[in-house]
DNA sequence: GCCTGTGAAGCTATTCACAGCT
DNA sequence: AGCTGTGAATAGCTTCACAGGC
C-alpha cells in the first residue's frame, strides 16, 4: 500500500467525481477509455492509476462504477473523520470556506483563525473564528492534521511553523512564500501568481508540445 | 529559445520575486545556493533553470541581481501588453481580481463577464462586466489572449469553447471539469477540491519520500 | 578553497505494446 | 473482435559530479 505516485492520488479524486456522474447516469459499468475519455487523459493513464487500489475490472464489461467508486473512496477517504483548520479570513480565505463547506464528510473544516480583532469569536461562513495567536491550542484541543494557509506572504512561515507544532501533517498554501517545513510534512503550494505568469507564458508560446496533439485526438472521443 | 521545460517557467516567476526582495536588501550580487534556498529549491536546479535565459553568472561574485532580474523580466513578461479577462465573478473570481490587480504592468484584466444579470454594466471590483453572451465580441475588440475561468462547473466547457472561438490562447481554469480545448490552447487548471483531498491523503501517510529528507538538509542553509 | 555551466546519471511519470481473457 | 493488467520503453525533470575559472 505504498508508493503511490503523487498525481495518481489526485487524479483519483478526478476519477471519483467523474464515477460520480456516471453513476447519476445509471451506468452500471465503464470502460477506461471511457473514463480517460471524460476525465481527459489516456486510457493508459487510468489503467495505471487504478493499480493502487488492488481492485480489476474485466475485459467483458470493464469496471463496475460502484464497486469501483467504493474502492477509491476507500483509498481517498479516511475511516476516521479528518479536521481541517484555515489561517486568513481575507478575501482567499472566505472563498475557500464557502468552496469548502460540505465537499467532503470526511474532511471538516473546525476553525479559522486571524489576526485581526474585529473577527474573533465570530462566526466567518458558519465557522469560529479565533486569534491566530491562539492556533496552537485550538488545533490540539481539536486534533486537526490538515492546515490551509491564506494568510498575507509575510506571516505564511509564521503560521507554517505554528501549525507543524500543534500537530498539523498536511498542508494547503496559498502564499508565495516557499514554506519551510519538516520533511514529513505535506506541502501543497496553489501559486496563483504564478499559474497566471505561466498561462501568460504558453498563450505568447506557437505550441507547446507535438504530444499534445496526439493524445488530443486519442482523447477526443 | 526552444524547448522550456514547463515548471522552470514557474520557477522563474519564484527567481524574480526573491530577486526583488534581494534588491530591496540592497544585495548586489547573489550565489545559486541562497538563491536556492531563499526559494525553497536545490542550487542544482536555479542553474539549471538559469540555462534558458542566457544570462551567465561569474563563479567570483555569482550572479548579478539587477541583470539577472532583467533577463527573467525579458523571458517572462511581453514587451506587448497582454490582455486577460474573467468569466465568472462569484466568490473566487472576486477573490481573483482582487488579488491579481497590479500584480503585473504586462498583464492587465481588462473585462469580467457574468450570467447573472444584475452584474451588468456595473464595475466589479474596479473592472467592466459584460454578459457572458458578449463575451466573444468583448474579447476580439479587446484583443485579450488570457482568460479565467470561475464559473461553475457546468459552464465551464462553454466558456471555454467561446473563449477558444474567441482567440483567447492560454486559459486559467478554477473549474474541476477537465476542458477540452485544441492542442495550441494551453490550459492550467487550479482544481481546489483536488489538491485539498491530496493534502488530507497524504497528512495521513508516515513519511512521503526520503528524498525529501535530503533535499531538507540541504536547503535548510 | 568555492563558485558556475553542463554532460551524464538517476528518478518519476506516462505511454507503448502485448499476453491473456471472454 | 475488444477489453484489462502490466513489463518494458519512453519522455520529462532533477540531481550528480566535475571541468574550468577566480
Amino acid at each position: 500500500m505504498r508508493k503511490v505516485p503523487h498525481r495518481t492520488v489526485g487524479r483519483l479524486t478526478l476519477y471519483w467525481r467523474t464515477l460520480k456522474d456516471l453513476a447519476r447516469e445509471k451506468q452500471s459499468h465503464v470502460y477506461s477509455h471511457a473514463l480517460a475519455s471524460r476525465a481527459r487523459v489516456t486510457a493508459a493513464q487510468v489503467r495505471r492509476d487504478l493499480m493502487v487500489l488492488g481492485y480489476m475490472g474485466t475485459p467483458a464489461r470493464g469496471y463496475d462504477v460502484e464497486k469501483l467508486t467504493e474502492h477509491i473512496e476507500a483509498f481517498l477517504f479516511p475511516a476516521e473523520e479528518q479536521r481541517a483548520v484555515l489561517a486568513g479570513a481575507g478575501n482567499i480565505g472566505r472563498a475557500l470556506l464557502k468552496y469548502f463547506t460540505g465537499s467532503r464528510p470526511t474532511l471538516r473544516i473546525v476553525a479559522a483563525f486571524e489576526r485581526d480583532p474585529d473577527m474573533f469569536r465570530r462566526l466567518i461562513q458558519g465557522y469560529p473564528c479565533h486569534s491566530i495567536e491562539d492556533a496552537g491550542r485550538v488545533i490540539r484541543e481539536l486534533d486537526a492534521t490538515v492546515g490551509i494557509i491564506a494568510v498575507p506572504d509575510e506571516e505564511a512561515q509564521f503560521v507554517a511553523d505554528v501549525f507543524v507544532a500543534s500537530g498539523i501533517r498536511g498542508i494547503l498554501s496559498f502564499a508565495r512564500t516557499p514554506l519551510h517545513v519538516p520533511p514529513n510534512i505535506y506541502v501543497e503550494t496553489v501559486d496563483l501568481a504564478m499559474s497566471l505568469d505561466k498561462v501568460a507564458y504558453f498563450a505568447r508560446q506557437p505550441l507547446h508540445s507535438d504530444r499534445a496533439k496526439v493524445a488530443f485526438k486519442e482523447i477526443h472521443s
